[in-house]
RNA sequence: GGAGGGGUCGGAUAGUGGUUCAUUCCAGCGCACUUGAAAUGCGCCAGGUCGCAAGGCCUCGUGGGUUCGAAUCCCACCCCCUCCGCCA
């Protein structure tokens, strides 16, 4: 949500930014139509001051008489006020509506396109490894070793279900173990496991409702499943007002995930990289209202998630996100993408964003500065580390000649060995 | 699922239709006293919105309704607590 004062007074770059995001939304209307909201305002509050002054008079009059004028004016002012207030509920209606539309400004470093293949890489990490054998993809090399079973995930949990066996399931809890350990006891971030069943209140906070309505799970009691531990953990200060001294707040927060895929049918079908259920470690972060903490901590984030990378040994590049390819609240992001050999490309593992106030004024969180201003905080996230996702990458860039799995070093103690894979399908 | 109780401006509280405009305490901020601090005293102190300002308006869980007038009465919903039932 932007502020209307802010879209009022600068109109030509909210305009201009929706057009970069390339989301279609009509600002000139919500103008006429806020212009018609402030006048019925006005009105509304003349006629209520007048009341109030009456309701006064009504209860000190002395004379009956007099009274009962009073009464008789005010019973026709009430008709009145009321069709002004039949008026203004339809006003708001519209322009609620319309509000919740309007995309927040991208950055200016954010670079222009419709698509991910706009996206232009920052930075390159680590080697693409050679094969000096033919390399198999991570939906062969997973069912080979026992690690996964899809045949059966989608006999019990239908399309884009699976089975985690042995080794893949093994390799889920070290990694687990591997990125706990290295936020969990890290005395700047508070470890959190958030509900995945959610209200619709942070879904609309956040930004996910309700342009994203078909992307998510809803249950009868009209509660959603939430696909990143973002929304709930958005959602623990809302309506809350922080003191400054309490900030930067930063979550380091554990959900059970949950995606339709609803604009992804042809999509990465086989295997898991793209499933409607996984678990993600997530970072979040609440900080004071200023553009240079934001940039900040973004870039913060991202090397967070880069060093386990980097700990894992995969090779990746970021990239920052196109216009296009920025959802409705944030102002920049960064995708990690870790390499993926079978495709010869980077894949997405994680997504960095920052998002100025655009959510804290939806979920309506503010902390008191150093004055007593009350303001709205700034939120950022991404991704610590996704599973079973990063399965896909590991799978591939470590198998070897005989078809088995290396176990990355940073794993080898979780795991307890340094090859995965033969351990027999549970028949 | 059943029964009962309750949601008031950061926290805790008073307030059951008007005539003090939401009370008081704590916390917070400012000033005085003090070498400094504590204590004490005095003052300020809810959020939002419209307005150049003076000032107006809104908000007592949310949304409706009754009324000239609602924190207060009625209806629906949400949330919390207690007990019973069921259950990991």
């Amino acid at each position: 949500m932007l502020d209307i004062k802010f879209i009022r007074e600068n109109k030509d770059i909210v305009i201009a930014g929706a057009k970069k995001k390339h989301i279609a939304v009509d600002i000139d209307a919500l103008l006429a139509l806020d212009d018609k909201r402030r006048l019925l305002q006005a009105s509304i509050d003349e006629k209520r001051a007048e009341q109030n002054v009456a309701s006064k008079s009504i209860a000190s009059a002395k004379a009956e008489e007099e009274r009962q004028m009073i009464i008789s004016k005010m019973q026709t002012l009430k008709e009145i006020l009321r069709k002004d207030e039949e008026s203004m509920q339809e006003v708001m209606k519209e322009w609620r509506a319309l509000m919740v539309t309007v995309p927040n400004v991208p950055d200016m470093s954010v670079p222009d396109g419709d698509s991910d293949a706009n996206n232009k890489e920052v930075k390159q990490w680590g080697e693409i490894p050679k094969f000096d054998f033919q390399p198999k993809d991570h939906v062969e090399l997973l069912l080979a070793n026992g690690m996964a079973d899809y045949e059966r995930g989608s006999k019990v949990a239908g399309f884009r279900g699976y089975f985690l066996t042995n080794d893949g399931a093994r390799l889920v809890w070290a990694l687990q173990r591997f990125v706990e350990e290295r936020f969990a006891n890290r005395s700047d971030f508070t470890p959190m496991i958030a509900p995945s069943l959610v209200r619709k209140e942070p879904f609309m906070g956040t930004g996910y409702l309700p342009q994203s309505e078909e992307d998510l799970y809803k249950t009868q009691d009209s509660d959603y499943l939430t696909g990143t531990a973002e929304v709930p953990t958005m959602g623990y200060y809302m309506d809350e007002i922080l003191d400054k001294k309490d900030l930067p707040v930063k979550f380091f927060s554990f959900s059970p995930c949950f995606r339709r895929e609803a604009g992804s049918y042809g999509k990465d079908t086989k295997g898991i990289f793209r499933i409607h259920e996984f678990v993600k470690y997530e970072q979040v972060v609440l900080c004071e209202a200023s553009h240079e903490e934001s940039v900040k901590y973004h870039e913060e984030l991202t090397a967070n998630a880069e060093a386990l990378l980097q700990e894992l040994k995969l090779p990746y590049r970021v990239v920052i996100n196109c216009g296009g390819d920025l959802g409705l609240g944030q102002v920049k992001k960064y995708d990690i993408e870790a390499w993926l050999p079978s495709e010869k490309q980077y894949r997405e593992t994680h997504s960095s964003s920052y998002f100025h106030d655009f959510q804290s004024r939806r979920l309506n969180i503010r902390y008191r500065d150093e004055t007593g201003t009350v303001r709205y905080v700034h939120s950022l996230n991404n991704t610590a580390l996704a599973m079973p996702r990063i399965l896909t990458q590991i799978a591939e860039n470590y198998q070897r000649a005989d078809g088995r799995i290396g176990v990355p070093e940073a794993l080898q103690g979780y795991m307890g060995k340094d090859v995965m894979g033969n351990a027999g399908v549970a028949k």
